[in-house]
DNA sequence: ATTGACCTTCCAGCAGGTGGAACCCCTATC
DNA sequence: GATAGGGGTTCCACCTGCTGGAAGGTCAAT
C-alpha cells in the first residue's frame, strides 16, 4: 500500500503519516522506487494512532500506548494510568475553559454591541486587577 | 520602570513582555543604557494583554482589542463580535473535550487496571473504525 | 575590585503538524 | 517519442505563544 491509499483509509493526511514515520511511530518498508510501502500492521498502527490522537492523547502517550499494545504481557494498570492522567488533563482543561466561558459570556451579555463606544468588555479588560501596581 | 518591575506587577514573565514588544503589542522606551523603560501606559497595555490572554483571546484578537480600546470612536459591536467569536471557539473546544472525556471515562471505567493484560482501552484503540479498510 | 542581581541580544526548542518548492515515477494518450 | 496527469520523494519554513539558555553589558553595594 502506498501512502495515498493509507491516507485514504486511515483518515490521516499523508503529511501526518510521513511525520509519524519521522518521529518513529511507524516504520513502513520502501519499495525499489523509494515509495513507502505500508503493511497491514503499519496501517493498523496508524489507525490506532488516529484514534488515540482523536481522544486527545499526546504523541508521547501514543508512543507508550503502542508499546503496551505490542507487549502482550503488559499489565492493564499501566494503560489505565496513562488514560487516567489524560482524563485529569482533560478535566483541568474543561474547568479552565468553563471558567473563561463564564466570564466571557457575562461580559458579552453586558455589551450592547451597537454603534456606541461604551463597552463593558474593554472596560473589564482595562481595569481588572488594578491592585497589583498602585 | 524596568522590565523586572513590570513583570512583578503585571504578572507576566519578562520573557513574555520582551516577546510582546517583538511582535509589536507594546513599545516601551529605552533608557541610555539600553534598558527598556515602561511608562504607565505600557504597564496598562500589558495588564490588558494579560487579562485578555487569561480569557483565552489569541494574540491577534488582543491586537484588535487593543486597537479598539485605543480608538474612543469604536463601536462596541466590533468588540462584541470578537468576543462572541471567541466564545464560540471556547464552546466548540469544550464540546470536543467533553466528548473525549465521555469516551475516555467509559474506557477507563471498563479497564480493570490490574496485572492482567486484558485491556478494553487498548482494545478500543485497536479496533475502532475498522470499516474504513477491509 | 568583585559580587550578585539586574538587564541585553540571539538562537533553539516545545507540540503537532501544515504548506510549498523542486524534483522523481508511472501510466495513458496522441 | 513527447507530454500530461496524478502519484510519490525530500527538505525547509511556518504556525501559536511562548520558554530556556548562552554570552555578555550595567549597576549598586560591599
Amino acid at each position: 500500500m502506498n501512502i495515498g491509499d493509507v491516507a485514504n483509509c486511515s483518515g490521516l493526511p499523508a503529511k501526518t503519516i510521513r511525520y509519524y514515520e519521522e518521529i518513529g511511530l511507524v516504520q513502513p518498508l520502501r519499495s525499489a522506487n523509494g515509495y513507502r510501502t505500508f503493511r497491514e500492521s503499519d496501517v493498523h498502527r496508524l489507525a490506532f494512532l488516529g484514534r488515540a490522537r482523536a481522544l486527545g492523547f499526546t504523541i508521547e502517550d501514543c508512543r507508550s500506548l503502542l508499546k503496551l499494545y505490542a507487549d502482550t504481557d503488559r499489565a492493564s494498570a499501566e494503560v489505565k494510568q496513562i488514560a487516567e492522567e489524560h482524563l485529569e488533563r482533560i478535566d483541568r482543561k474543561i474547568a479552565e475553559l468553563t471558567e473563561m466561558r463564564a466570564t466571557l459570556a457575562h461580559l458579552v451579555d453586558a455589551c450592547a454591541g451597537d454603534q456606541r463606544p461604551d463597552c463593558p468588555i474593554l472596560a473589564d479588560l482595562a481595569t481588572a486587577q488594578e491592585e497589583d501596581c498602585h
